[in-house]
DNA sequence: ACCTGAACACCGTTCAAGT
DNA sequence: ACCTGAACACCGTTCAAGT
């Protein structure tokens, strides 16, 4: 990439996260582009799709939250290492109001720039089901994907505002099904 | 009303419903004027704001829903009337997607033209709470405001076409935490 | 190679002009 | 009273013209 092309385009990315941080997912591209000093057909260069804008933005809380998944396998409560990371990526989708829409759609769309990055992220909250599992901490009908709906679900009450006061107690409500019954 | 106003009104509501069932309750405005084959203005006339139109499509299933939990309070099991009230209140959400992002906005703002209808459908998933909790069968650290915002991620899940294989599965999951633990 | 911004086809919303 | 559609200020997306 040429000197100039690759300034704009992390330029762009500062700035992208700046405006969606404000204004959520789907803020408008026009303003970003406005924002960065830079050509609407510029952003466009860069990011073809809405999605790969996002995709680019996402890649590093996703990396980050492998990352912490790996960390989470070495704790003592397999159980309790579930929800913390839970915690996590449920936060991590609310510094990008939104996009958790295009994430549960991106799942099951091969053709989806976020496919693969949602592929990760589901693999890393897998492996904790499955230990919570085993250790009979997780109940035990659930799989990957059944977690990555329920994340989403999270996500989407935590993007609620009027649900904030109630934000804390629904997700210990909705992790709390994931543990198993005695 | 005059009836050429009347008739207007009662056609824009009828062809509006079918619009958003199609494509959900951001659906243009414009395309339903359109197919209503009514000026553009008019719609705005008799639906000031989007809200507006909304509810007076969820009106009635609203009432439908309040009819229903009436019913249920006489059933059987407490339990089991709740989860029937709620699988039914995320199949009314669901025919009319996205809409129900608007349902929990309006919970808590006055102002919306949703709030009134909102507040009566809580009360009425309330009501059915309340007894269930008092019988012991659903966990008594929740109350109706819990219960709608449930009801919102359960519809957030229902209206995700990529989930749609595991809808049911993660009704179960959601809606068995509300019911006690031994 | 890369950048720019006009152009196109859409929105939601308002409002002067008509009946 | 009520209806109409042009007008305005926005979108996302494309693409000819520039450097």
């Amino acid at each position: 990439m040429r000197a100039d092309a690759r300034k704009n385009h992390d330029h762009l990315l500062d700035v992208a996260r700046e405006v969606v941080a404000e204004q959520g997912a789907d803020a408008s591209l026009r303003d970003i582009a406005r924002r960065a000093g830079v050509g609407l057909g510029t952003l466009y260069r860069h990011f073809p799709r809405r999605e790969v804008l996002l995709e680019a933005l996402l890649r590093v809380r996703f990396d980050e939250l492998t990352a912490k998944a790996g960390e989470l396998q070495g704790s003592a409560s397999a159980g309790e290492a579930l929800t913390a990371w839970l915690r996590e990526a449920v936060a991590v989708a609310h510094g990008y109001s939104g996009a958790i829409e295009s994430m549960v759609a991106a799942i099951a769309d091969p053709d989806s720039a976020l496919h693969a990055s949602c592929q990760t992220m589901r693999a890393a909250g897998t492996s904790l089901l499955v230990r919570a599992q085993e250790s009979g901490a997780a109940r035990k009908d659930m799989d990957g994907t059944d977690l990555f709906g329920l994340l989403g679900a999270l996500a989407w009450l935590r993007d609620q505002p009027s649900l904030a006061p109630k934000a804390d107690h629904l997700f210990d409500v909705i992790a709390g099904a994931i543990l198993a019954r005695e």
